[in-house]
DNA sequence: GCTCATAGTTCACGAATCATGAACTACGAA
DNA sequence: TTCGTAGTTCATGATTCGTGAACTATGAGC
């Protein structure tokens, strides 16, 4: 197995970042390693939001957030350990993912609270 | 032609202004947009950071964009007239995309500065 | 009116990227 | 050593992207 590929805090781009966010399912994860208070491992993800995620994706989906710097990853025996790098993130990039991800909060509290409305108006 | 298609304001999605924003040629067009002081016109982007961009390349961007729900554009006589949405978007999501074409302009600096800094060495 | 130039769109297609199942690697436990 | 678990890699089909060629729509000059 190759070894895993983190770029250095001055080779984050813009553009990697916002491709590696421009996802739902991988916003889903990075957020929940955010908020996370320790590592989350890669296979806490095989279900988002109500759908299954193949493994083959959901190691992609890793891959893109690791090589966009977003995260740090490290095997510790047969899982792996899953980190934010959010200071470094911010150095580079002051309130960059934070307004990306608070975003997406925003645009999912809108969809839910249209859910319901949708829901009552049916009962 | 088709009637040009705007999304409403409470139909923008975060992914849909994450993934036009993730290419350079297009945060380069919507910053001059966004900067500038009155509509601008498709073929202003012609040409971008020194190298030339095929029309219907350009064109596509421009949908992008538009359908991102980033900028309005209107045809004026035989050209477009585009202008950025910027208010709308910010209502919905405060700060995004002023954070990340600042992020854009973060790394143009850098990348600038990187580059005085091989010239000066290589002289 | 007719013709020409300009600005942009649409279409078609090769290139690149994406998602995923199958096969595989690496490790821990029994 | 064998088995199970966690994740990776590979191959392939689907989707998206970039672009040249052909096209549409408008304005200007005659």
């Amino acid at each position: 197995m190759k070894p895993l590929f983190h770029p250095a805090a001055e080779d984050l781009t813009v553009q990697g970042i916002l491709h590696a966010l421009s996802d739902p399912v991988r916003v889903h994860i990075f957020a929940k390693i955010v908020d996370a208070m320790c590592a989350q491992i890669c296979s806490a993800f095989a279900e988002v939001e109500g759908s299954a995620i193949p493994k083959s994706t959901l190691s992609q989906h890793f891959k893109v957030l690791r090589e966009a710097g977003l995260i740090h990853s490290e095997r510790k025996g047969v899982e792996m350990h899953n980190v934010a790098r959010c200071a470094e993130v911010d150095a580079r990039f002051p309130g960059l993912v934070g307004t990306i991800v608070d975003a997406y909060k925003t645009q999912r509290d809108r969809e839910r609270r249209a859910a319901r409305r949708r829901l009552a108006k049916a009962a």
